[in-house]
RNA sequence: GGCCCCUUCGUCUAGUGGUUAGGACGUUACCUUCUCAAGGUAGUAACACGGGUUCGAGUCCCGUAGGGGUCACCA
Protein backbone atom coordinates (compact mmCIF):
# COMPACT_ATOMS: atom_id res chain seq x y z
CA UNK A 1 0.00 0.00 0.00
CA UNK A 2 1.17 3.32 -1.15
CA UNK A 3 0.93 6.10 1.85
CA UNK A 4 1.91 9.16 0.61
CA UNK A 5 1.66 13.25 2.19
CA UNK A 6 1.72 16.66 2.04
CA UNK A 7 2.98 18.40 5.22
CA UNK A 8 2.27 22.45 4.76
CA UNK A 9 2.95 24.41 8.01
CA UNK A 10 0.22 26.65 8.38
CA UNK A 11 2.51 30.07 8.47
CA UNK A 12 1.13 31.38 5.59
CA UNK A 13 -1.14 30.46 2.10
CA UNK A 14 -0.33 27.50 0.40
CA UNK A 15 2.50 27.88 -1.75
CA UNK A 16 1.79 26.97 -5.20
CA UNK A 17 5.36 25.19 -5.11
CA UNK A 18 3.60 23.58 -1.87
CA UNK A 19 0.87 22.54 -4.15
CA UNK A 20 2.83 20.61 -7.05
CA UNK A 21 4.12 18.46 -4.19
CA UNK A 22 1.01 17.87 -3.15
CA UNK A 23 0.05 16.72 -6.95
CA UNK A 24 2.66 14.89 -7.42
CA UNK A 25 1.88 12.79 -3.81
CA UNK A 26 -1.50 12.66 -4.88
CA UNK A 27 -1.00 11.21 -8.38
CA UNK A 28 1.44 8.81 -6.69
CA UNK A 29 -1.09 7.70 -3.70
CA UNK A 30 -3.78 7.34 -5.91
CA UNK A 31 -2.07 5.90 -8.96
CA UNK A 32 -1.57 2.86 -6.95
CA UNK A 33 -4.30 2.88 -4.91
CA UNK A 34 -2.97 4.25 -1.39
CA UNK A 35 -3.64 7.29 0.77
CA UNK A 36 -2.77 10.72 0.41
CA UNK A 37 -2.68 12.49 3.91
CA UNK A 38 -2.42 16.18 5.30
CA UNK A 39 -0.35 16.82 8.23
CA UNK A 40 -0.34 20.06 9.75
CA UNK A 41 3.16 21.09 10.67
CA UNK A 42 2.73 23.10 13.34
CA UNK A 43 4.90 23.07 15.96
CA UNK A 44 6.45 26.60 15.36
CA UNK A 45 3.89 28.14 17.69
CA UNK A 46 5.37 31.45 16.94
CA UNK A 47 5.22 31.52 13.27
CA UNK A 48 0.99 30.03 13.02
CA UNK A 49 -1.08 32.57 11.47
CA UNK A 50 -4.94 32.06 11.94
CA UNK A 51 -6.87 31.08 9.05
CA UNK A 52 -4.05 29.83 7.44
CA UNK A 53 -4.36 26.30 7.82
CA UNK A 54 -8.43 26.37 7.02
CA UNK A 55 -7.41 27.88 4.25
CA UNK A 56 -5.09 25.09 3.19
CA UNK A 57 -7.59 22.43 3.73
CA UNK A 58 -9.91 24.63 1.20
CA UNK A 59 -7.42 24.99 -1.14
CA UNK A 60 -7.00 21.10 -1.21
CA UNK A 61 -10.52 21.04 -2.37
CA UNK A 62 -10.70 23.53 -4.11
CA UNK A 63 -7.66 22.52 -6.65
CA UNK A 64 -9.00 18.40 -6.12
CA UNK A 65 -6.37 16.80 -4.10
CA UNK A 66 -8.43 15.42 -1.42
CA UNK A 67 -6.70 13.76 1.73
CA UNK A 68 -8.02 10.93 2.99
CA UNK A 69 -7.11 11.81 6.69
CA UNK A 70 -5.70 14.27 8.16
CA UNK A 71 -3.67 15.05 11.44
CA UNK A 72 -1.85 17.75 13.45
CA UNK A 73 1.07 17.84 15.00
CA UNK A 74 0.47 20.09 18.18
CA UNK A 75 -2.10 17.11 18.96
CA UNK A 76 0.38 14.70 18.81
CA UNK A 77 2.39 16.52 21.21
CA UNK A 78 2.85 13.69 24.05
CA UNK A 79 3.93 11.16 21.16
CA UNK A 80 7.06 13.05 19.73
CA UNK A 81 7.76 14.01 24.09
CA UNK A 82 7.75 10.19 24.85
CA UNK A 83 10.05 9.04 21.55
CA UNK A 84 12.46 11.51 22.41
CA UNK A 85 12.92 10.25 25.66
CA UNK A 86 13.05 6.86 24.55
CA UNK A 87 16.06 7.72 22.27
CA UNK A 88 17.78 8.89 25.65
CA UNK A 89 16.79 5.04 27.60
CA UNK A 90 18.61 4.26 24.17
CA UNK A 91 21.31 6.01 24.49
CA UNK A 92 20.93 7.96 21.04
CA UNK A 93 19.68 11.17 22.88
CA UNK A 94 20.77 13.34 25.58
CA UNK A 95 18.88 16.21 27.73
CA UNK A 96 21.34 19.56 26.94
CA UNK A 97 21.35 22.94 28.92
CA UNK A 98 23.25 24.63 26.91
CA UNK A 99 22.21 28.41 26.16
CA UNK A 100 21.22 29.88 22.96
CA UNK A 101 23.89 32.56 23.27
CA UNK A 102 26.87 29.49 24.47
CA UNK A 103 26.49 27.68 21.21
CA UNK A 104 26.18 31.44 18.90
CA UNK A 105 29.02 32.16 20.83
CA UNK A 106 31.20 29.04 19.92
CA UNK A 107 29.73 29.20 16.16
CA UNK A 108 31.15 32.62 15.80
CA UNK A 109 34.43 31.49 17.10
CA UNK A 110 34.88 28.67 14.89
CA UNK A 111 33.44 30.63 11.76
CA UNK A 112 36.78 32.96 12.67
CA UNK A 113 38.57 30.44 13.07
CA UNK A 114 37.89 29.30 9.34
CA UNK A 115 36.48 26.41 10.65
CA UNK A 116 33.11 24.40 9.99
CA UNK A 117 31.08 24.31 13.24
CA UNK A 118 29.65 21.42 14.18
CA UNK A 119 27.87 21.24 17.18
CA UNK A 120 28.89 19.12 20.30
CA UNK A 121 26.96 19.78 23.56
CA UNK A 122 29.25 19.59 26.47
CA UNK A 123 26.27 17.33 28.49
CA UNK A 124 26.55 14.93 25.56
CA UNK A 125 27.89 12.65 28.25
CA UNK A 126 26.31 14.42 31.26
CA UNK A 127 25.01 12.02 34.20
CA UNK A 128 21.80 11.58 33.46
CA UNK A 129 20.44 11.63 36.93
CA UNK A 130 22.35 14.70 37.36
CA UNK A 131 20.37 15.53 34.41
CA UNK A 132 16.62 14.86 35.64
CA UNK A 133 17.80 16.89 39.08
CA UNK A 134 18.49 20.30 36.92
CA UNK A 135 15.28 19.59 35.10
CA UNK A 136 12.85 18.96 38.22
CA UNK A 137 14.71 22.32 39.37
CA UNK A 138 12.90 23.87 36.27
CA UNK A 139 15.95 24.47 34.21
CA UNK A 140 15.20 25.08 30.72
CA UNK A 141 16.60 22.41 28.40
CA UNK A 142 16.15 20.60 25.17
CA UNK A 143 17.08 16.99 23.73
CA UNK A 144 19.35 16.39 21.18
CA UNK A 145 20.77 13.30 19.08
CA UNK A 146 24.11 12.39 20.01
CA UNK A 147 25.52 11.77 16.82
CA UNK A 148 27.86 9.06 16.55
CA UNK A 149 31.26 10.09 15.72
CA UNK A 150 33.64 8.79 12.25
CA UNK A 151 31.13 7.08 10.42
CA UNK A 152 29.60 6.84 6.76
CA UNK A 153 26.20 6.48 5.72
CA UNK A 154 24.81 6.17 2.16
CA UNK A 155 21.78 7.28 0.98
CA UNK A 156 19.46 6.66 -1.96
CA UNK A 157 16.95 9.25 -2.95
CA UNK A 158 14.50 7.71 -5.28
CA UNK A 159 15.02 10.71 -7.72
CA UNK A 160 18.14 12.28 -6.71
CA UNK A 161 19.96 8.97 -6.73
CA UNK A 162 22.69 8.12 -4.11
CA UNK A 163 24.42 10.40 -1.40
CA UNK A 164 26.95 9.78 1.03
CA UNK A 165 27.79 11.78 4.28
CA UNK A 166 29.62 11.57 7.35
CA UNK A 167 28.39 11.71 10.75
CA UNK A 168 30.88 14.19 11.49
CA UNK A 169 29.39 16.70 9.44
CA UNK A 170 25.69 16.63 11.38
CA UNK A 171 25.25 18.64 14.58
CA UNK A 172 23.95 17.21 17.44
CA UNK A 173 20.36 18.56 16.31
CA UNK A 174 17.80 19.67 18.84
CA UNK A 175 15.17 16.94 18.65
CA UNK A 176 12.85 18.48 21.25
CA UNK A 177 12.55 22.13 22.04
CA UNK A 178 12.59 24.06 25.32
CA UNK A 179 8.87 24.31 24.60
CA UNK A 180 8.55 20.83 24.66
CA UNK A 181 7.16 20.77 20.73
CA UNK A 182 9.35 18.93 18.44
CA UNK A 183 11.61 20.14 15.72
CA UNK A 184 11.00 19.29 12.13
CA UNK A 185 13.43 16.48 12.40
CA UNK A 186 11.77 14.65 14.96
CA UNK A 187 8.41 15.14 14.03
CA UNK A 188 8.93 14.52 10.52
CA UNK A 189 10.39 11.04 11.34
CA UNK A 190 7.84 9.75 14.00
CA UNK A 191 5.40 10.92 11.99
CA UNK A 192 6.13 9.56 8.36
CA UNK A 193 7.24 6.31 10.49
CA UNK A 194 3.99 5.96 12.65
CA UNK A 195 1.30 6.92 10.21
CA UNK A 196 2.89 4.19 7.61
CA UNK A 197 4.29 6.91 4.77
CA UNK A 198 5.98 4.51 2.06
CA UNK A 199 6.68 8.01 -0.14
CA UNK A 200 7.79 10.92 1.09
CA UNK A 201 8.17 13.60 -1.68
CA UNK A 202 9.62 17.10 -0.65
CA UNK A 203 11.56 20.10 -2.13
CA UNK A 204 15.53 19.48 -2.74
CA UNK A 205 15.73 22.06 -0.32
CA UNK A 206 15.42 19.72 2.45
CA UNK A 207 18.31 17.57 0.92
CA UNK A 208 20.62 18.86 3.38
CA UNK A 209 18.67 17.78 6.15
CA UNK A 210 18.64 13.82 5.15
CA UNK A 211 21.74 13.18 7.33
CA UNK A 212 19.68 14.48 10.26
CA UNK A 213 16.47 12.24 9.33
CA UNK A 214 18.85 9.06 8.58
CA UNK A 215 20.59 9.01 11.66
CA UNK A 216 17.03 9.58 13.88
CA UNK A 217 15.86 7.20 11.95
CA UNK A 218 19.07 4.70 12.87
CA UNK A 219 18.58 5.70 16.31
CA UNK A 220 15.18 4.30 16.65
CA UNK A 221 16.27 1.59 14.40
CA UNK A 222 13.32 2.01 12.11
CA UNK A 223 13.06 1.63 8.41
CA UNK A 224 13.32 4.94 6.00
CA UNK A 225 10.48 5.46 3.34
CA UNK A 226 11.11 5.99 0.20
CA UNK A 227 12.14 9.94 -0.84
CA UNK A 228 11.84 11.85 -3.62
CA UNK A 229 13.23 15.32 -3.38
CA UNK A 230 11.64 17.30 -6.13
CA UNK A 231 13.28 19.81 -7.84
CA UNK A 232 12.37 23.57 -7.24
CA UNK A 233 10.19 26.01 -8.89
CA UNK A 234 12.25 28.67 -9.55
CA UNK A 235 11.22 32.75 -10.13
CA UNK A 236 11.86 33.74 -13.85
CA UNK A 237 14.11 36.49 -12.24
CA UNK A 238 16.41 33.67 -10.61
CA UNK A 239 16.41 32.13 -6.92
CA UNK A 240 12.86 30.20 -5.24
CA UNK A 241 9.36 31.86 -6.32
CA UNK A 242 9.00 34.11 -3.94
CA UNK A 243 5.56 36.28 -3.65
CA UNK A 244 8.32 39.76 -3.67
CA UNK A 245 7.81 39.16 -7.29
CA UNK A 246 4.30 38.11 -8.25
CA UNK A 247 1.56 35.93 -6.83
CA UNK A 248 2.67 32.27 -5.22
CA UNK A 249 -0.46 31.57 -3.57
CA UNK A 250 -2.35 28.67 -4.70
CA UNK A 251 -5.32 31.08 -3.43
CA UNK A 252 -4.01 34.15 -5.14
CA UNK A 253 -4.04 32.59 -8.47
CA UNK A 254 -8.14 31.79 -8.12
CA UNK A 255 -8.28 35.56 -7.20
CA UNK A 256 -6.68 36.23 -10.26
CA UNK A 257 -8.70 34.25 -12.10
CA UNK A 258 -6.83 31.44 -13.11
CA UNK A 259 -8.96 27.58 -13.39
CA UNK A 260 -7.51 25.29 -11.10
CA UNK A 261 -7.11 22.66 -13.43
CA UNK A 262 -5.54 24.83 -15.87
CA UNK A 263 -3.27 25.71 -12.63
CA UNK A 264 -2.61 21.95 -12.20
CA UNK A 265 -2.02 21.04 -15.47
CA UNK A 266 0.71 23.69 -15.91
CA UNK A 267 2.42 22.54 -12.62
CA UNK A 268 1.71 18.89 -13.83
CA UNK A 269 4.58 19.83 -16.93
CA UNK A 270 6.88 21.48 -14.18
CA UNK A 271 9.71 18.53 -13.72
CA UNK A 272 7.32 15.75 -15.22
CA UNK A 273 6.86 15.00 -18.83
CA UNK A 274 4.36 12.86 -20.25
CA UNK A 275 5.07 9.36 -21.43
CA UNK A 276 3.43 9.25 -24.22
CA UNK A 277 5.29 8.41 -27.91
CA UNK A 278 5.07 10.98 -30.78
CA UNK A 279 5.98 11.18 -34.37
CA UNK A 280 8.81 13.27 -35.69
CA UNK A 281 7.62 16.50 -35.91
CA UNK A 282 4.09 15.39 -34.43
CA UNK A 283 2.59 17.29 -31.65
CA UNK A 284 2.62 16.10 -28.19
CA UNK A 285 0.10 16.71 -26.09
CA UNK A 286 -0.36 18.79 -23.05
CA UNK A 287 -3.74 19.41 -21.60
CA UNK A 288 -4.38 16.40 -18.77
CA UNK A 289 -6.85 15.99 -16.49
CA UNK A 290 -6.04 15.15 -12.70
CA UNK A 291 -7.45 11.31 -14.02
CA UNK A 292 -5.60 11.41 -17.03
CA UNK A 293 -2.28 12.77 -15.00
CA UNK A 294 -2.81 9.83 -12.46
CA UNK A 295 -3.38 7.30 -15.40
CA UNK A 296 0.21 8.49 -16.74
CA UNK A 297 2.29 9.49 -14.11
CA UNK A 298 5.42 7.25 -13.30
CA UNK A 299 8.62 8.27 -10.97
CA UNK A 300 10.83 7.68 -13.67
CA UNK A 301 9.32 10.15 -15.75
CA UNK A 302 10.12 13.08 -13.17
CA UNK A 303 13.04 15.48 -13.86
CA UNK A 304 15.48 16.52 -12.12
CA UNK A 305 16.70 19.94 -12.59
CA UNK A 306 14.57 22.95 -11.45
CA UNK A 307 11.80 24.60 -13.57
CA UNK A 308 11.10 28.29 -14.53
CA UNK A 309 7.93 29.30 -13.48
CA UNK A 310 6.56 30.59 -16.94
CA UNK A 311 3.54 32.73 -16.28
CA UNK A 312 2.61 33.43 -20.25
CA UNK A 313 2.02 29.39 -20.54
CA UNK A 314 -0.06 29.20 -17.58
CA UNK A 315 -1.85 31.60 -18.96
CA UNK A 316 -2.11 29.58 -22.04
CA UNK A 317 -3.46 26.75 -20.17
CA UNK A 318 -5.95 28.69 -18.72
CA UNK A 319 -7.47 29.63 -21.92
CA UNK A 320 -7.31 26.72 -23.19
CA UNK A 321 -9.24 25.55 -20.40
CA UNK A 322 -11.69 28.87 -20.48
CA UNK A 323 -12.38 27.55 -24.55
CA UNK A 324 -13.16 23.98 -23.96
CA UNK A 325 -16.10 25.00 -21.24
CA UNK A 326 -19.41 24.75 -22.26
CA UNK A 327 -21.39 28.11 -22.29
CA UNK A 328 -23.71 26.39 -18.90
CA UNK A 329 -20.18 25.53 -17.27
CA UNK A 330 -18.78 29.05 -18.32
CA UNK A 331 -21.55 30.57 -16.96
CA UNK A 332 -21.00 28.60 -13.70
CA UNK A 333 -17.50 29.30 -12.86
CA UNK A 334 -17.92 32.92 -14.12
CA UNK A 335 -21.06 33.30 -11.17
CA UNK A 336 -19.11 31.53 -8.60
CA UNK A 337 -15.40 33.73 -9.07
CA UNK A 338 -17.72 36.80 -9.62
CA UNK A 339 -19.35 36.11 -6.18
CA UNK A 340 -16.13 35.35 -4.40
CA UNK A 341 -13.33 37.47 -5.98
CA UNK A 342 -15.37 40.52 -8.06
CA UNK A 343 -15.31 43.93 -6.61
CA UNK A 344 -17.50 44.67 -9.53
CA UNK A 345 -20.98 45.58 -7.18
CA UNK A 346 -22.56 47.37 -9.90
CA UNK A 347 -22.21 45.10 -12.59
CA UNK A 348 -23.18 42.37 -10.68
CA UNK A 349 -26.64 44.12 -9.95
CA UNK A 350 -27.00 45.06 -13.66
CA UNK A 351 -26.28 41.22 -14.62
CA UNK A 352 -29.02 39.59 -12.00
CA UNK A 353 -31.26 42.48 -13.26
CA UNK A 354 -30.84 41.08 -17.20
CA UNK A 355 -30.96 37.59 -16.31
CA UNK A 356 -29.18 34.58 -16.84
CA UNK A 357 -30.28 33.67 -20.37
CA UNK A 358 -29.41 37.00 -21.85
CA UNK A 359 -26.04 36.79 -19.63
CA UNK A 360 -25.58 33.36 -21.49
CA UNK A 361 -25.71 35.11 -24.86
CA UNK A 362 -23.18 37.84 -23.86
CA UNK A 363 -20.64 34.98 -22.66
CA UNK A 364 -21.16 33.25 -26.03
CA UNK A 365 -19.81 36.06 -27.36
CA UNK A 366 -16.73 36.59 -25.47
CA UNK A 367 -16.31 33.18 -24.93
CA UNK A 368 -13.06 32.70 -26.98
CA UNK A 369 -11.50 35.93 -25.70
CA UNK A 370 -11.51 34.31 -21.79
CA UNK A 371 -8.12 34.06 -20.50
CA UNK A 372 -9.10 34.46 -16.89
CA UNK A 373 -12.38 34.78 -15.00
CA UNK A 374 -11.39 37.87 -13.86
CA UNK A 375 -11.34 38.96 -17.58
CA UNK A 376 -15.38 38.94 -18.33
CA UNK A 377 -15.89 41.23 -15.77
CA UNK A 378 -14.59 43.96 -18.36
CA UNK A 379 -15.41 41.76 -21.35
CA UNK A 380 -19.19 42.14 -20.95
CA UNK A 381 -19.24 45.35 -19.55
CA UNK A 382 -20.69 47.03 -22.77
CA UNK A 383 -23.89 44.42 -22.73
CA UNK A 384 -24.77 46.00 -19.61
CA UNK A 385 -23.65 49.32 -19.35
CA UNK A 386 -23.90 52.38 -21.82
CA UNK A 387 -19.97 53.20 -22.42
CA UNK A 388 -18.64 56.68 -22.20
CA UNK A 389 -18.57 58.93 -24.67
CA UNK A 390 -15.52 58.69 -26.77
CA UNK A 391 -14.04 61.55 -29.82
CA UNK A 392 -13.52 59.43 -32.69
CA UNK A 393 -10.28 60.94 -33.60
CA UNK A 394 -8.48 59.58 -30.73
CA UNK A 395 -8.95 56.28 -32.22
CA UNK A 396 -6.31 55.54 -35.36
CA UNK A 397 -8.14 52.74 -36.51
CA UNK A 398 -10.42 55.42 -38.15
CA UNK A 399 -8.40 57.97 -38.67
CA UNK A 400 -8.68 58.16 -42.00
CA UNK A 401 -12.30 59.17 -42.00
CA UNK A 402 -13.41 62.41 -41.56
CA UNK A 403 -15.74 63.74 -39.00
CA UNK A 404 -18.26 64.34 -41.61
CA UNK A 405 -18.44 60.83 -42.56
CA UNK A 406 -18.59 59.40 -38.99
CA UNK A 407 -21.74 61.83 -38.99
CA UNK A 408 -23.03 60.72 -42.07
CA UNK A 409 -23.10 56.93 -41.17
CA UNK A 410 -24.13 57.69 -37.58
CA UNK A 411 -27.08 59.58 -38.59
CA UNK A 412 -27.70 57.43 -41.63
CA UNK A 413 -27.93 54.60 -38.98
CA UNK A 414 -30.14 56.43 -36.59
CA UNK A 415 -32.63 57.72 -39.56
CA UNK A 416 -32.86 54.07 -41.11
CA UNK A 417 -33.94 52.46 -37.41
CA UNK A 418 -36.25 55.30 -36.57
CA UNK A 419 -37.62 54.71 -40.10
CA UNK A 420 -38.51 51.22 -39.10
CA UNK A 421 -41.44 51.02 -36.46
CA UNK A 422 -41.14 47.52 -35.28
CA UNK A 423 -38.75 46.95 -32.35
CA UNK A 424 -36.42 44.62 -34.67
CA UNK A 425 -36.13 42.07 -31.34
CA UNK A 426 -36.72 39.34 -33.35
CA UNK A 427 -33.38 39.96 -36.22
CA UNK A 428 -30.65 37.85 -36.13
CA UNK A 429 -27.37 38.88 -36.43
CA UNK A 430 -27.35 37.76 -40.28
CA UNK A 431 -30.39 41.18 -40.61
CA UNK A 432 -28.13 43.29 -38.72
CA UNK A 433 -25.34 42.84 -41.03
CA UNK A 434 -27.21 42.49 -44.37
CA UNK A 435 -29.13 45.70 -42.80
CA UNK A 436 -24.83 47.79 -42.28
CA UNK A 437 -23.58 46.10 -45.32
CA UNK A 438 -26.21 47.88 -47.38
CA UNK A 439 -26.38 51.25 -45.67
CA UNK A 440 -22.30 51.47 -46.45
CA UNK A 441 -23.15 50.42 -50.22
CA UNK A 442 -25.59 53.14 -50.16
CA UNK A 443 -23.10 55.95 -48.95
CA UNK A 444 -20.18 54.37 -50.81
CA UNK A 445 -18.20 53.99 -48.22
CA UNK A 446 -16.08 50.37 -47.13
CA UNK A 447 -17.96 48.37 -44.81
CA UNK A 448 -15.18 47.91 -42.21
CA UNK A 449 -15.03 52.04 -42.22
CA UNK A 450 -18.81 51.88 -41.17
CA UNK A 451 -18.45 48.91 -38.60
CA UNK A 452 -15.51 50.58 -36.91
CA UNK A 453 -17.64 53.97 -36.60
CA UNK A 454 -20.71 51.81 -35.26
CA UNK A 455 -18.40 49.82 -32.73
CA UNK A 456 -16.84 52.84 -31.26
CA UNK A 457 -20.06 54.38 -30.90
CA UNK A 458 -21.81 51.70 -29.18
CA UNK A 459 -18.76 50.29 -27.60
CA UNK A 460 -16.30 52.79 -26.93
CA UNK A 461 -13.36 50.46 -27.63
CA UNK A 462 -11.82 49.19 -31.27
CA UNK A 463 -11.58 45.43 -30.45
CA UNK A 464 -15.10 43.75 -29.67
CA UNK A 465 -16.89 40.68 -30.90
CA UNK A 466 -18.36 41.00 -33.88
CA UNK A 467 -20.52 43.68 -34.26
CA UNK A 468 -23.74 42.91 -35.70
CA UNK A 469 -24.06 39.83 -32.92
CA UNK A 470 -23.51 42.87 -30.40
CA UNK A 471 -26.83 44.81 -32.06
CA UNK A 472 -28.76 41.47 -32.17
CA UNK A 473 -28.10 41.25 -28.13
CA UNK A 474 -28.32 45.02 -27.43
CA UNK A 475 -31.15 45.44 -29.57
CA UNK A 476 -32.78 48.14 -31.33
CA UNK A 477 -33.79 50.67 -28.53
CA UNK A 478 -30.48 50.37 -26.69
CA UNK A 479 -28.41 51.13 -29.98
CA UNK A 480 -30.22 54.21 -30.69
CA UNK A 481 -29.76 55.30 -26.95
CA UNK A 482 -25.94 54.85 -27.46
CA UNK A 483 -25.75 56.71 -30.99
CA UNK A 484 -27.83 59.59 -30.06
CA UNK A 485 -25.47 61.26 -28.05
CA UNK A 486 -23.60 61.69 -31.07
CA UNK A 487 -25.69 62.57 -34.01
CA UNK A 488 -26.41 66.30 -32.88
CA UNK A 489 -22.43 67.11 -31.70
CA UNK A 490 -19.42 64.74 -33.09
C1' G B 1 33.10 29.82 2.38
C1' G B 2 31.81 24.17 3.47
C1' C B 3 28.54 20.39 1.71
C1' C B 4 24.95 18.98 -2.10
C1' C B 5 22.39 19.45 -6.83
C1' C B 6 21.61 21.25 -11.80
C1' U B 7 23.09 22.85 -17.14
C1' U B 8 19.22 21.04 -24.88
C1' C B 9 15.79 27.19 -28.30
C1' G B 10 14.13 33.39 -23.99
C1' U B 11 10.85 29.57 -20.95
C1' C B 12 8.80 24.27 -20.11
C1' U B 13 10.73 20.00 -22.30
C1' A B 14 11.60 15.22 -25.87
C1' G B 15 16.05 12.73 -26.62
C1' U B 16 19.14 6.98 -22.99
C1' G B 17 26.15 6.48 -28.90
C1' G B 18 24.55 7.21 -35.42
C1' U B 19 18.18 12.27 -35.50
C1' U B 20 17.08 17.24 -40.93
C1' A B 21 18.16 17.69 -32.43
C1' G B 22 11.25 16.99 -32.05
C1' G B 23 7.04 19.45 -29.47
C1' A B 24 4.76 23.41 -26.46
C1' C B 25 4.62 28.71 -24.61
C1' G B 26 6.38 33.34 -26.40
C1' U B 27 7.59 35.92 -30.75
C1' U B 28 7.50 37.18 -36.38
C1' A B 29 5.05 36.90 -41.15
C1' C B 30 1.09 35.43 -44.00
C1' C B 31 -4.02 33.40 -44.67
C1' U B 32 -8.99 34.07 -42.73
C1' U B 33 -11.65 38.59 -41.38
C1' C B 34 -16.16 44.26 -39.74
C1' U B 35 -12.09 45.17 -35.18
C1' C B 36 -10.19 41.96 -31.34
C1' A B 37 -9.88 37.08 -30.52
C1' A B 38 -10.18 32.05 -32.20
C1' G B 39 -8.42 28.95 -36.25
C1' G B 40 -4.75 27.73 -40.20
C1' U B 41 0.23 27.91 -42.54
C1' A B 42 5.22 29.18 -42.41
C1' G B 43 9.39 31.13 -39.80
C1' U B 44 12.61 32.33 -35.50
C1' A B 45 15.62 30.10 -31.83
C1' A B 46 19.19 25.35 -28.19
C1' C B 47 22.91 20.75 -26.96
C1' A B 48 27.45 26.30 -21.38
C1' C B 49 32.87 25.63 -22.31
C1' G B 50 37.43 22.52 -22.54
C1' G B 51 39.50 17.89 -22.56
C1' G B 52 39.07 12.72 -23.03
C1' U B 53 36.65 7.49 -24.34
C1' U B 54 34.76 5.89 -29.23
C1' C B 55 34.74 4.63 -36.18
C1' G B 56 31.07 8.04 -34.21
C1' A B 57 28.92 11.99 -28.33
C1' G B 58 23.42 16.28 -26.74
C1' U B 59 23.78 11.21 -24.97
C1' C B 60 29.63 8.03 -21.27
C1' C B 61 34.08 10.03 -18.08
C1' C B 62 37.04 14.19 -16.06
C1' G B 63 37.74 19.28 -15.41
C1' U B 64 36.12 24.60 -15.86
C1' A B 65 32.41 28.14 -15.82
C1' G B 66 27.54 29.56 -14.65
C1' G B 67 23.06 28.80 -11.86
C1' G B 68 20.53 26.89 -7.59
C1' G B 69 19.85 24.78 -2.63
C1' U B 70 21.47 24.69 2.42
C1' C B 71 24.29 25.58 6.76
C1' A B 72 18.48 27.68 13.71
C1' C B 73 15.41 25.46 19.92
C1' C B 74 11.90 27.76 11.27
C1' A B 75 9.71 24.45 8.62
Amino acid sequence: MVITRIAPSPTGSLHIGTLRTALFSYAWAKKNKGKFLLRIEDTDQSRLVPGTEEEIEEMLKIYGLDYDEKSKQTERKDIYKKYAEELIQLGQAYYCFASKEEIQEAREIAERSGEQFRFRSPYRDFDLDKAKEKIESGEPFVIRLKVAEGEEFEFEDLLQGKMHFKSEEVDDTVLLKSDGLPTYHLAVVIDDHLMGITHVMRGVDWVPSIPKHVLIHRAFNWEMPKYLHLPLVLDPEGGKLSKRKGTVAAKDFLIQGYLPEAILNFLMLLGWSSPIKHEFGEKEREIFSLEEFIELFELKDLNKSSAVFNREKLLWFSHQYMMNFSIDELHKRYGEWHAKYSEEKQLRLKIAEKGDKYLKEVLELVHDRVRLLSEIDELIRIFYFEPEKIKFNEFKQIKNLSDEQVSVILKSVVNELEKKSENLDDWPHEKWEEFMRNLAEENGLGAGKVFMTLRLAITSSPATPPLYEIMTILGKSEILTRLSKYVDNI
